[in-house]
DNA sequence: CGACATTTTGAGTCAGCTCAATCAGTGTGG
DNA sequence: CCACACTGATTGAGCTGACTCAAAATGTCG
């Protein structure tokens, strides 16, 4: 596949908030990338690793988690097509977590240098490049409210329509519908959930009649009703007012 | 108080990974400071709010939270003298979450303007706060880790090994003993547990001869032993290798 | 001393957990 | 085309960690 078209899907997503002039544009999607295939549940950095270079998110859904003392598993956040879910390694090498592939997934490796020449000379980038962390840690921070405070329906209506939003903002869904493919196992994992209980609430979300979910694909019914479950305000994504509005239909 | 010396503090903090050459140091601490004072319970920052300045933890704890539906409350973090809790401002205007003063507090105030001309001039200064605010992330996930995945014991001795490595690390502890002014429903919420719950877990883990807990002082009787049981490992903090180690006695 | 905040304890309930099957979908080799 | 293996989804049956409600005890400070 085209890498420019890789690269275009991110600096689609940091001029989100401040355009770049076009210099500086062309000089992301200049960016040397080196693509690497991962099959469904590889990892592709491990916690503990030195880095030196980062990983663009090219197709397919990558996740970050860890594994606490007794083998449970907490994944920290999901990474859509277009994410550097590591440019962090740039100002801090060690990894504390891991990365790992949720679905078969094309990573594109940038080395830091490449990124930190850029970043060094161009302030908007260094600018746009922080801003999407600190994004990122706006999201940390909704979901440690939804696993420490939601009740799990909560969480996991929470988790739909955070999926759904972040899809429909990069041109993946209509805003009524989009895949999700992510096993029960693994949404349970993300939301500090057993597997089983998760089970039981997501009928029941099912049987009220908000969503469909069925092959991995995720279709919602009443979109008031998921938000007013989930306490869904999607201020926290920083998204462009209109990409982060969902009509109900 | 001294200005200046509270600004120090900043430096310290941002000097953690790369010194910085000297006239940029010197600039930082020639950044304009408005001091206000706060008392106990105070918000300094709200949700909502579009600010054009951000916030230096001069003295006392200040605490990030969010409030959900039903009116819980999920503090998010903790922030020592030597903090910008809200140095993410300076690129993404609207908060989506309160800081409140935990103590009375005394906070200067610094103009986004005058920071912005220093990050935009200097790539080590931005690099520094963008650092910073990356580190910060790391802790979000750790206790994203905690809420989700530990028991309550766990997150209580974790909390207190975090608390008191962060204390050391500035220079505010001993590694063995230092003040935690947290009232009991406060840490509830950083844990996401209820009050009641919270006090009979704390008195297990006092009962078992790991901690002292009284008039806001923490003293570690068993670092070891709190450790095993927080599952700690202070690599998620990114502080100095020697900095991070807190010695038995 | 009195007022107020905080901590502690008890009792009862329930959300969410574990264990253990069962069922369904998908891919493989024969 | 079928038997087998494997992963994931679903369901049932207890169990328990954590919650709520309520009250008592303790500490703090003007």
């Amino acid at each position: 596949m085209d890498k420019h078209h890789y690269l275009e899907r991110l600096v689609f997503k940091l001029e989100t908030h401040v355009s770049l002039p076009a210099a500086e544009r062309r000089k992301l999607l200049d960016l040397p990338l080196t693509l690497k295939r991962f099959d469904a549940g590889q990892d592709i950095v491990r916690e503990g690793e030195l880095t030196k270079q980062c990983c663009l998110v090219a197709e397919g859904l990558v996740c970050r988690y860890k594994i606490v003392g007794d083998g449970l598993r907490q994944i920290l956040s999901l990474h859509l097509p277009g994410d550097i879910p590591d440019i962090h390694s740039l100002l801090v090498e060690r990894m504390d977590h891991s990365l790992g592939a949720l679905t078969p997934a094309v990573i594109g490796l940038i080395p830091h240098e490449a990124v930190r020449t850029l970043t060094r000379a161009h302030y908007r980038i260094s600018e746009a490049f922080w801003r999407e962390t600190l994004i990122e840690a706006s999201i940390y921070r909704e979901w440690m409210v939804g696993i420490g405070r939601r009740s799990a329906p909560s969480r996991i209506a929470h988790l739909f329509c955070e999926f759904i939003t972040k899809m429909t903002a990069i041109g993946l869904s209509d805003g009524v519908t989009c895949t999700l493919p992510l096993t029960q196992p693994e949404i349970a994992d993300a939301l500090g959930l057993s597997t089983v209980h998760m089970n039981k609430k997501l009928r029941e979300i099912r049987e009220a009649g908000l969503v469909r979910l069925r092959a991995n694909r995720l279709t919602v019914l009443d979109w008031k009703g998921l938000c007013e479950l989930a306490d869904f305000d999607p201020d926290y994504l920083h998204l462009q007012p209109e990409a982060a509005k969902i009509d109900p239909q």
